[in-house]
RNA sequence: GGGGCCGUGGGGUAGCCUGGUAUAUCCUUUUGGCUUUGGGAGCCAGAGACCCGAGUUCAAAUCUCGGCGGCCCCA
């Protein structure tokens, strides 16, 4: 009934998604799983904060999951970049259909034709739009739950159209400090990156993703933030007429984050006994313990009510079920129940309550009039730094800055690895050469790393800037 | 893209190589009962499995082929 140690940490998140109960991965189709009850409530309490960053200047819709051949078609290098893994829907019933359906690997050949409609003119500009949705992928090389999979089913993708790259630009700007308090909210440290050129979002004219590092030192891109120029405005045609009366191409932009961020919050959190949940996304934020014995119960019962009156602005359980403490103990752990209150004989006869919490996993001792909303609150905040904190410790253990070109093989089997590049692509590849993926150039350097941006380029010695390459999922 | 390994109750496994024992092993889980409760309690009685399909054979969890699914290594 124990987990894998975090140190293989494959198989612990394997274990730790199924035994906490996150997704089901047991579904018959190689790359699609289930969300069990409990994981929905993490996601749905995860998306509500991504709903109300994106509520404060986007509006939500909901575009079609179908896109039809012609239009998936029409913008070349985007197509290019699918194409492999788009899935068909062919046959209505047993008809074969005259024009073949996409099922959406992202939304812009579904959502641009329909821009062309909606915009006529400057003031129908700055558009800004943003669903929830599925999207698919057929993945042919090793799915897996939250990180890899070929149906996602949480991709918040937003789409703006504006009037110029300028406006567009700052959108991009925008959409970075958006995802950045996201993921300050999660206590995920991230590092913000400028993709190759060469490895930018198809139809893009470039790409800045957040990508995070996990325990076992790979990467893992989780939100990306596209400019994409009047690229996809000439293909679908989608106009505005100024004040001159003239018509111009919009300038978009596009993001999204996908399920990515609930692997990462579980990965870089967790540990080898489960789950460690921020207060404020946890399903169940506080668990009540009672110490029950024999002709002493009443009076604990007694005691926990009036606890429970105290929380119950908060998600909590009040656990009386016949299990012993330990048990209790070590079940509420796994699911990261941030906050636990024990209460036995001894507690009610000093009118004290004993405390811990899911990361320190120590216990004191307070009185129970000391114990209101506003002191939950603030242990919750104190929480989301204390992890905040480890898990920005946790990521430099897995970052390493080379100097030599001939130490970055055995560098990057292990650690996402830092050093200086010049943006040639010559230069990147001679990097990837050394195993690992060029993540691309730090857009900002992270109040984390201690390195300064400028540098001689590892590979050719002209003048480059800091640059992340790594293993990533 | 290339190569390898694997599939047995809800989870983890033994049995398979060398086909046949009488009710398919053990741990966990789960149901009922008794007893217990300050870090994973104990006892008693129950429940629950050979991935799917075809083939070989008197006989298949076991051998062969295909499908589906999972894991690992290399590019």
């Amino acid at each position: 009934m124990s987990l894998p140690s975090k140190e293989n940490f494959s198989e612990w998140f394997h274990e730790l998604i199924q035994t906490a109960e996150i997704m089901d991965v047991r579904y018959p189709v190689k790359g699609l799983y289930v969300w069990f009850p409990f994981g929905f409530k993490l996601r749905q309490l995860v998306y509500g904060k991504l709903r109300e960053i994106m509520d404060r200047e986007h509006s939500e819709v909901y575009f079609p999951a179908l896109i039809p051949e012609t239009e998936l078609r029409k913008e070349g290098e985007h197509i290019r970049g699918f194409e492999d893994e788009v899935y068909w829907v062919t046959h209505g019933g047993l008809t074969p259909l005259d024009v073949k359906l996409a099922l959406r690997p992202t939304s812009e050949t579904a959502m641009y034709p329909m821009f062309k409609l909606w915009i006529r003119n400057h003031a129908d500009l700055p558009l800004r739009v943003y669903q929830i949705v599925n999207t698919f992928r057929y993945e042919t090389k090793h799915t897996r739950p939250l990180i890899r999979l070929r149906e996602i089913t949480s991709f918040k993708e937003a789409h703006t159209a504006h009037r110029n790259y300028e406006e567009a630009e700052e959108q991009v700007r925008k959409a970075i400090g958006y995802y950045k308090e996201f993921y300050d909210f999660l206590a995920v440290p991230y590092m913000v990156i400028r993709r190759p050129d060469w490895d930018k979002f198809p139809g893009a004219v470039y790409t800045i993703a957040f990508d995070t590092v996990m325990p076992d030192g790979r990467s893992l891109q989780i939100g990306t933030v596209h400019h994409l120029g009047d690229n996809f405005a000439k293909t679908f045609e989608i106009t505005y007429e100024g004040i001159d009366g003239e018509h111009y191409y919009v300038h978009q932009t596009c993001y999204g984050i996908s399920e990515r961020c609930i692997a990462s919050l579980i990965s870089i959190h967790g540990d080898d006994l489960g789950l460690v949940l921020p207060f404020e996304v946890a399903p169940i934020q506080i668990v009540v313990i009672p110490i029950l014995y024999k002709g002493k119960d009443e009076i604990v019962l007694e005691f926990s009510k009036e606890l429970l009156e105290k929380i119950k602005a908060f998600r909590f359980v009040f656990d009386a079920g016949e299990d012993r403490p330990g048990a209790k103990y070590y079940k509420w752990e796994l699911k990261g129940v941030p906050l636990r209150f024990e209460i036995g004989p001894r507690e009610a006869e000093r009118r004290e309550v004993v405390v811990s919490f899911r990361d320190e996993r120590k216990k004191f001792s307070v009185p129970i009039d000391e114990i209101d909303e506003d002191r939950i609150r603030i242990w919750g905040e104190e929480m989301r730094l204390r992890l905040r904190e480890k898990a920005v410790g946790s990521v430099l253990n897995r970052l390493k800055f080379v100097n030599e070109l001939s130490e970055l093989s055995d560098v990057v089997k292990d650690y996402v690895s830092l050093m200086y590049l010049c943006r040639n692509r010559e230069c990147g590849e001679e990097i990837e050469k050394h195993g690992g993926k060029l993540l691309g150039w730090f857009e900002e350097i992270p109040d984390f790393i201690s390195v300064g941006k400028e540098g001689k380029c590892i590979v050719c010695g002209s003048n480059g800037s800091l640059a992340v390459s790594a293993r990533s999922y």
